[in-house]
DNA sequence: AACGATTAGTTGTATGCGCAACTATTTTCC
DNA sequence: GGAAAATAGTTGCGCATACAACTAATCGTT
């Protein structure tokens, strides 16, 4: 047995994946500083997720965003405080808010667009359309494994 | 023009290696519960990062692990606390406190391996060997052009 | 119709996080 | 050799986060 078998190249993506997934964040973080906007990504990320769809109810948001329902309590209480969005209740179910862009979050949301597009084509340099294209295949598999074997209530778990 | 060209196919990475990075980090998460660990993947890191090398400096591990010095010292007061990990003044240089593992820091590494191979093992599932070299390639890419582009002093930036 | 189970959202609590300002050392350079 | 600059770590602060326990509303089953 003097030959390698996959079992002992042992190379595991857990800790590339992890660590370029934070380094990007704070990359973009960084991208929206540079660019004059006072903003946290988290916060970035909700104008994006509403810009593309309005109405939501915050369970919706918390299971698209992967957070905790509660974390989004906050985050939202953070974002109606400074305006960007509104908390409108449900007319057909008391128990349910439905969360919409405000004029000056959609403002907000447009003025951070050139940042997130700068940003995207600085870490997509040199690689080929071929290479995006497989990276993000690979990355749909992962999801989906992780979909298949994980019990997070928060994690868009189909049931 | 009827033909689509590149640029209007778009689609970013930042969005899959976000996402994906976060369902990965919640499942470890989980995966720790599960095996009865109740600690934090944030300190898990820690762990084992000082497993592969003792003794490094505070400020070595806000680097390799992109957080900010002052999450570091907080990090650590936790871990300290809570008996896992030892901060030793180096005598060399009155400013600097190296990190060491304690055996129960020890015996906690050694006790989370299984937890992290498990979860390796799962979110790795029906990748091919190919398939997992070409997303740590394309991943070590997308590092080194956040490194050329980035200003962030903790990011492992080769000055 | 009514009671138990489920669901949407909030609040208490503790940890993790980055930034700015700070102290205490070392290094640099004149 | 001494003042200025750089470096290691800490602390104050405010935001983001998860979890558990809670309230209020709806659904489901009988």
């Amino acid at each position: 047995m003097a030959i390698h078998n996959q079992q002992e190249y042992e190379e595991s993506i857990m800790p590339w994946l992890g660590k370029t997934g934070k380094m990007m964040f704070l990359f973009m973080a960084d991208k929206l500083k540079q660019h004059g906007l006072n903003m946290s990504m988290e916060q970035a990320i909700i104008l994006k997720i509403l810009h593309h769809e309005d109405g939501q109810t915050q369970n919706d948001m918390a299971h698209v965003t992967n957070r905790h329902k509660a974390t989004l309590t906050r985050l939202l209480d953070t974002m109606e405080k400074n305006h960007l969005v509104v908390r409108i209740p449900d007319p057909n179910d008391k128990r349910v808010k439905r969360i919409y862009l405000t004029k000056h979050g959609r403002q907000y949301f447009e003025a951070m667009t050139p940042a997130f597009k700068e940003a995207s084509q600085e870490l997509q340099m040199g690689l080929t359309q071929t290479e995006i294209s497989t990276l993000i295949s690979i990355l749909k598999k992962v999801q989906s494994n992780i979909k298949v074997q994980s019990s997070m209530e928060y994690c868009e778990n189909e049931k």
